[in-house]
DNA sequence: CTTCTGACA
DNA sequence: TGTCAGTA
C-alpha cells in the first residue's frame, strides 16, 4: 500500500511515516514511480512504534528493542545481548514511573471531578 | 489526484 | 511536525 493509506489505518501523518523511515524503524519498498510501498505487516509495527513513542521513548531506543519485540517467541533469545537486556530493563522502569506520573495526575482529576459533581 | 525531496516569514 | 514548492 501507499503512504496515504498507512496513514489512514494508523492515524499517522505521512510526514511522521516518512520520518521513522529516516530514523531505520521502518522499510518500506519502492514502486517503479518512485512512491514508497508498505506492507500490510507494517500496519502493526506502526501502532506499536507509535505507542512506544507517547511512551516517551527516543527513537534511537526503539530502533534497538523493537525487533525483539517484533516476534518475542522466537529465535530473538539467542541473540539476546546483556546491554541489550539492560536497556529493556531500564525502559521498562522508566514506564513504570511514568506510569505512576500519570496515575496520580488521572486521581487528581478524578478527585476534581468528584467534588463538583458533589456541588452539582 | 497522490507522492517525493528538501527546506523553514 | 506542519507546510509550501516544483516535480514525476
Amino acid at each position: 500500500m501507499r503512504i496515504g493509506e498507512l496513514a489512514k489505518l494508523t492515524d499517522t501523518s505521512t510526514r511522521a511515516l516518512r520520518y521513522y523511515e529516516d530514523e531505520g524503524l521502518i522499510v518500506p519498498g519502492r514502486m517503479p514511480n518512485g512512491y514508497r510501498d508498505y506492507d500490510d505487516y507494517l500496519v502493526d509495527r506502526v501502532i506499536q512504534i507509535r505507542g512506544l513513542i507517547d511512551t516517551g521513548l527516543p527513537t534511537r531506543i526503539i530502533r534497538q528493542i523493537l525487533p525483539c519485540l517484533d516476534k518475542p517467541r522466537t529465535i530473538h533469545f539467542v541473540d539476546a545481548t546483556p546491554e541489550m537486556l539492560a536497556t529493556l530493563e531500564r525502559e521498562r522502569d522508566r514506564m513504570t514511573e511514568r506510569i505512576d506520573f500519570l496515575a496520580r495526575n488521572r486521581d487528581a482529576i478524578d478527585e476534581y471531578l468528584d467534588a463538583v459533581k458533589a456541588l452539582a
